[in-house]
RNA sequence: GGCCCCUUCGUCUAGUGGUUAGGACGCAAGGUUUUCAUCCUUGAAACAGGAGUUCGAUUCUCCUAGGGGCUGCCA
């Protein structure tokens, strides 16, 4: 068998978005776990859509998702370059071939005229005019203009596109991997333009020629890209290339979280979860748009989850590690129907990578949040409040939002709590309490613990009745782990001074 | 409009010519926890509709509906 050899071909026209990166984890678990090569192909043959900075995203999002690429712009490989834009002159002996074996042919249109015929055929009630065998009969091209014409119009140097001559009455089947056999009756089809005025392909010639060139096994790649299929396999056929065409497989689209249709850059704004894998900063609009890694998952989650949008093992495992998923990956179980974003499903994931990380492993994660908050904590109480918050977090940075008392005096207590629970049956038990932790050294949980309970043995007074102003007094808050681990990792001079504070608030 | 793809709980999905149609997220209830969270238990929740094939269809076929994609000198 020969060696498997898949790609990710996106073009750097701006952010990759989860969709995307599904694509290029997909490839990516494909190529590993049959030992194959997973190359990254830049696809700029449109250089009015160029976008500065589109490439240099998509290699980081990738990077930071742990996709290594084998082959590509930046680490090479024996069939470069891999960014279209420097393949032109490879493209040009391709199109000529076509050209001479009359599989395509050139046409001077300019886009006024294609607009006008556009025009013309929409008002007599077509409402996609093609440039099909029907019309290119009354259009400038090198199929109806007589020879000397044509001649004469090159000599000018006037601009003229290569269209292929899409064949009459043509059966074409696109065999796919998730699909089946899908067939296409070639007069559906359009007379694709191959060849730009400006000399680059398009994407169906130079995606061809590069997956020819490249030795591509498999193709795997967006639904979308299922209707122009069969116009890929006539040109591996008109190139010679048939017997060696790469497999394809079409991927399920994924879908908006609410509502109808596929999930775009509005949904991430309008919904405000994260679209793309990074943040991204529009260089026109300035616009920067949340990225997974800042809205603080892991790399690992995020792949996990994506993963799963259309694709299962089979089992009832969940949790995968990116080598767990090179082993468990197949296309076969990949499904058919369009996945919808859940960011709830996506948040689990997170919570449950997070649960497995130690402490010190979460404490080092958290210190860049913690240092764009200006808070500063030594590493050893970073790592218990970590210890304490983490059962209680499903991102790094709530580590920090839900426990902020650990790294700030309490601003705001709950009133409701307070207007509740703090009386004067209550005041002198605090008072006491608060003259029996001055005693307590060493400061441990348990010794906090005891006092709290033989005051209340001696006031006769209840846990409910007490905790809760406790854990306010301390943390402003109910929520939040054991009140006597956040009490001991306070420090004795700390929960004085904030009972002091409550005390003195309320008195 | 045309062409193509798709359709199991709200969501991600498993699954089979005969199953109590399974799991996960979320939701609800209960338990554990002095709180919150975790954790445990339980619950509500689905085969789009209609024909046909069949002893029997969620499963196979067709039609309808719905959803999605494509229909550029974009990819």
């Amino acid at each position: 068998m020969s060696e498997i050899r898949v790609r990710f071909a996106p073009s750097p026209t701006g952010p990759l978005h989860i969709g995307g990166v599904r694509t290029a984890l997909y490839n990516f678990l494909f190529a590993r776990q049959s030992k194959g090569r997973f190359i990254l192909r830049i696809e700029d043959t449109d250089q009015k859509r160029f976008v500065p900075g589109a490439e240099e995203y998509i290699l980081e999002s990738l990077s930071w998702a742990g996709l290594n690429i084998d082959e590509g712009p930046v680490q090479g490989g024996p069939y470069g370059p891999y960014r279209q834009s420097e393949r032109r002159d490879i493209y040009k002996k391709y199109s000529e071939q076509l050209l001479k074996d009359g599989h395509a042919y050139m046409a001077f249109d300019t886009p006024e005229e294609l607009e006008a015929m556009r025009e013309r055929m929409r008002k007599e009630g077509n409402p996609s005019p093609q440039y099909n065998a029907i019309t290119r009969q009354y259009m400038k091209n090198s199929l109806t203009l007589p020879a000397d014409e044509v001649e004469k119009r090159l000599a000018a140097g006037e601009p003229y596109v290569i269209r292929i001559k899409m064949p009459r009455n043509e059966e074409v089947k696109v065999k796919d991997l998730i699909r089946g056999w899908v067939s296409f009756q070639s007069n559906q089809l359009d007379d694709k333009v191959l060849v730009k005025a400006d000399g680059l392909p398009t994407y169906h010639l130079a995606n061809v020629v590069d997956d020819h060139l490249m030795k591509i096994s498999h193709v795997i790649r967006g639904e979308e890209w299922l209707p122009s299929t069969p116009l890929h396999v006539l040109l591996y056929r008109y190139l010679g290339w048939e017997e060696s065409m790469p497999e394809f497989a079409h991927l399920p689209l994924i879908l908006r979280p609410d509502g109808k249709g596929k999930l775009s850059k509005r949904d991430g704004d309008r919904l405000g979860i994260p679209v793309y894998p990074i943040t991204w900063k529009d260089p026109a609009s300035g616009e920067e748009s949340m990225g997974f890694r800042e809205k603080g998952f892991f790399p690992e989650a995020f792949v996990n989850m994506l993963a799963f949008l259309g694709w299962n093992p089979g089992s009832d495992q969940e949790i995968f590690s990116l080598d767990e998923l090179i082993k468990a990956f197949s296309i076969e179980r990949i499904g058919k129907a369009g996945a919808r974003f859940d960011i709830e499903k996506a948040r689990w994931f997170n919570q449950q990578f997070l649960k497995q990380k130690d402490d010190a492993e979460l404490a080092s994660m958290l210190r860049p949040y913690l240092e764009k908050e200006g808070v500063k904590a030594e590493d050893a109480y970073l790592v218990q409040v970590c210890r304490l918050m983490k059962e209680r977090a499903a991102f790094i940075p709530d580590i920090y939002s839900e426990g902020k008392y650990f790294f700030a005096p309490v601003e705001a207590y709950d009133e409701k709590i307070v207007a509740k629970k703090w009386n004067d049956s209550v005041k002198p038990f605090f008072t006491a309490l608060r003259q029996r932790l001055t005693d307590i050294n060493p400061f441990e949980k348990e010794e906090i613990e005891k006092a709290v309970k033989s005051e209340m043995e001696l006031k006769g007074m209840k846990f409910g009745q007490v905790l809760p102003v406790f854990r306010v007094m301390l943390c402003g808050t109910v929520a939040g782990p054991p009140i006597f681990d956040v009490a001991e990792l306070l420090g004795k001079e700390e929960v004085l001074m904030r009972m002091d504070r409550f005390m003195e608030r309320y008195a």
